[in-house]
DNA sequence: AATTATTCTACTAATTCGATAGACATTATA
DNA sequence: TATAATGTCTATCGAATTAGTAGAATAATT
C-alpha cells in the first residue's frame, strides 16, 4: 500500500495541476480542499519542489505551482520519490536493489521471476501515467457519469 | 514492497512444496536452508497452518506438510493472508475496502482509476500464479541457464 | 521416561508513519 | 517602514508496525 504521504502528495499534485498556472496555490487552500493536515502537507510539498517538481513563492500571495508540466511528471516517480521501491521485493527493483539474504541464486529464483512480472506491469503503467492523464481521466469519469442520468 | 514475513511465507512454502508428501520438515530445517529466523519462522508456520495451508504433526518425526495441493496456493492468497491488501490504495481493495477520507467522489476519482488498473494487472499475476508455477519456474530457469553455457 | 518436535503466550527493541510546534525568512502592499 | 501573509526549517512526539526472542506447555515416538 501507498503511505498516506504518498496519496497525499499525489492529491496535491493534482490539485495544483488543475489549476491555472498563474496564480500560486497556498498549502492551505489544498488542506482544506482534500483534508490533508497542513503541516505535513508543507514537508512534503517541499519535498516535492527539492525534487523539482514544483516550484514556490514565498510571502504575501505565496505559494506553489508545477515547474515541469503535468504531462511530463508521472506517477511512478512520485511514489518512488516518497515511498521508495515499487516492486515487492528489492531484488527486482531498478532504483532500489538489494539482494535476498535468503537467496541463493538469484538468476534461478522462481519468485523472483514471478515479482518481476508484476514489477513490469505495475511501472508500466505508473510511468506510463502522469499527471494530466489523470485529470483527463477524472473528467472522462465525469463526463461517463453523466451520460448514464 | 512485501514484509520481510511474507517473503519468508512464500520461501516456506516453496520449500515445503518441492520436497516429497511423506516426511513432514521441520522448522529448523526450512530455518537453515534459507537464512530465515527460527523463532520468527515459527509464527509464521502457524499463521499459515491456521488459514488452512499447511498442516502439521508433533513430536518425534514431527513437522509441517501442505494441507492443499501445490497447484491449489495462489501467491495472492499468502501475501493477502500475511500483509493484508495488494492494492496501492484501500479504496481500490476487494477484501481490505476502505473509503478514502480526503475524496470526495470515488466514482469519479482519476487517481482511484489508475490505481485500480494497477490492482487488476497485479492480482491477475498473483492470484494465477500458484507455488506449483512458483516451481516449474525455477526448473525452467535452471535449464535455460544451462542451455547458455 | 526420555527425546524431539510443534504450539502458545508474552515480551521487546528498532523502525517507520503520521503529525505537530514554533521560530525564522521572505514578499507584497498599505 | 510596518504589517500581514506565506513558505522554510528544525526538532520532536506518540502510535503503530515490524522483526525477532524467551520460555513454558503440549504431543508423538521410541
Amino acid at each position: 500500500m501507498l503511505s498516506k504521504k504518498a496519496k497525499y502528495a499525489l492529491k496535491a499534485l493534482e490539485y495544483i495541476a488543475k489549476q491555472s498556472d498563474i496564480n500560486p496555490i497556498l498549502i492551505s487552500e489544498i488542506s482544506a480542499a482534500h483534508n490533508i493536515p497542513k503541516k505535513f502537507l508543507e514537508a512534503i510539498l517541499l519535498e516535492l519542489k527539492r525534487a523539482g517538481i514544483l516550484k514556490s513563492k514565498k510571502g504575501k500571495f505565496g505559494g506553489y505551482n508545477l515547474q515541469q508540466s503535468a504531462d511530463e511528471v508521472n506517477l511512478g516517480f512520485i511514489i518512488r520519490l516518497i515511498d521508495g521501491p515499487i516492486s515487492l521485493i528489492a531484488c527486482v527493483s531498478d532504483k532500489y536493489y538489494e539482494r535476498c539474504a535468503e537467496c541463493e541464486n538469484e538468476a534461478t529464483c522462481g519468485l523472483r521471476n514471478v515479482v518481476n512480472e508484476v514489477r513490469d506491469a505495475t511501472t508500466n503503467i505508473l510511468t506510463n501515467v502522469t499527471l494530466a492523464d489523470v485529470i483527463k481521466r477524472e473528467q472522462r469519469l465525469k463526463k461517463s457519469k453523466g451520460n448514464k442520468k
